[in-house]
DNA sequence: ATAGGATTAATTGTCGACAGTTAATCCTTG
DNA sequence: CAAGGATTAACTGTCGACAATTAATCCTAT
């Protein structure tokens, strides 16, 4: 007898250690660009170098590790230019998850993402300028819309690869954005374009909310 | 003494293993949905099981294998539901890369792509309906556009994974389009934007491109 | 003293074996 | 004879060890 189509939720010891090695990976503990040891991390973990491997490879894969034959693992390393090659994906891959969201997503996500906001907005005018929390929100209204969309592919391709990498990002570049206000406002018309199923704006708003960051960080990168 | 920032090309066993089952699972030979017995593939390899898991954690990084704890790595199953998905990514993804290849590629590049072209038209003429090689050229044109946006991590998600997915549905689904002739005129016109630096352009011509394409599955889907 | 090469150490790639889990087989029972 | 459960077999997860490659150290020679 069938129970259910249930993913069995079997955790194994490389799954824990991927699990962990990618919070210390995105949030800097483990250096960018510094070259994994795989005996050190072994014996680190108490586990056998197999176990680890497996976990590493994985990592590989979500794109926060490199990999060299015979050489070994390197945390990937941060540079602007890649921050805005990441931006120009989400772009194009965000814009078309949230036409989709527009056409996709039911009442209740749509009314669940506008508390979601009121949220943020009290959090805002509690805290100004508070980046942290407001950032983190940001990614998670993001993240909301693309699991609305509905689409596995774009799923799997923002929110278990691409958004751990932005977060690296945050985390280690600091992206308090002065752009708070705007982003949320922007954040607004985009559920408005959702809630009128108007795929078409809906990927457009997205879309400049998404450019507007990227030229801020060109901007910001030119005064330097 | 550094010689260079060559990027070791010391082969592995498990890259060779990676490509071939690579190749034989893009060209059904071994059969989707199907699972992968270790002992079995190792065996006919005649390699490690440690040396095939590698091999296969890469494909399942590449979306061509998946894995379950405990139960082990089956190929992915196609459908039309899937193929769908992978057209909204296309559009995006590849209309962005169209519009940053429209900036960034050299008038050498275009001239040849252009080239690329006129060998294509030959063959079409030579050969009418010929799905096969049409099919494999449609693909080269799109490889050398996303190759030409110079973003390396478009290049990496559509060269190194995605076009993979879509050469095993082309191999397996035999996606011989009706739309040949209106396939070329439209890479036409999307080289012309190009090459006039028209990034807009470029990209409106190649999401109308690949959406016409999604449109034709879905058109023969609702038919059977 | 330094540059170059030989030797040593350390790390990754690969292997085979055991442990734990899943699937298959067989037996029992209603 | 079918259904359920216990037993067996097979497979995946994990481990430690050896081989091949890379990095570090030391020695030699100019």
């Amino acid at each position: 007898m069938q129970i259910s189509e249930n993913t069995s939720p079997s955790i194994t010891r490389a799954d824990t250690v991927f699990i962990d090695l990618r919070q210390r990976i995105v949030e800097g503990d483990i250096l960018t660009g510094s070259k994994l040891s795989e005996p050190e991390l072994a014996k680190y973990y108490e586990i056998s170098r197999s176990t680890l491997r497996d976990a590493l490879s994985r990592l590989e894969g979500c794109g926060l590790l490199e990999r060299k034959a015979n050489i070994g693992y390197r945390v990937v390393t941060l540079s602007t230019e890649k921050l805005l090659e990441i931006f120009r994906v989400r772009e194009s891959l965000e814009g078309m998850a949230c036409r989709l969201a527009a056409q996709n997503m039911t009442s209740k996500q749509i009314e669940d993402l506008q508390k979601l906001l009121e949220v943020h907005n009290q959090y805002e005018s509690l805290q100004q300028g508070q980046a942290y929390i407001q950032e983190e929100g940001d990614l998670d209204f993001h993240f909301r819309i693309v699991m609305g969309s509905g689409n596995k592919l774009l799923i799997r391709l923002l929110c278990e690869e691409l958004y751990y990498l932005v977060r690296m990002y945050r985390y280690q570049f600091g992206m308090a954005s002065p752009r708070a206000k705007k982003a949320f406002s922007e954040h607004h018309h985009i559920i408005q374009a959702i809630e009128d199923q108007d795929g078409e704006l809906a990927e457009i708003l997205m879309r400049r909310h998404i450019s507007a960051s990227r030229k801020n960080v060109e901007k910001r990168m030119n005064t330097l």
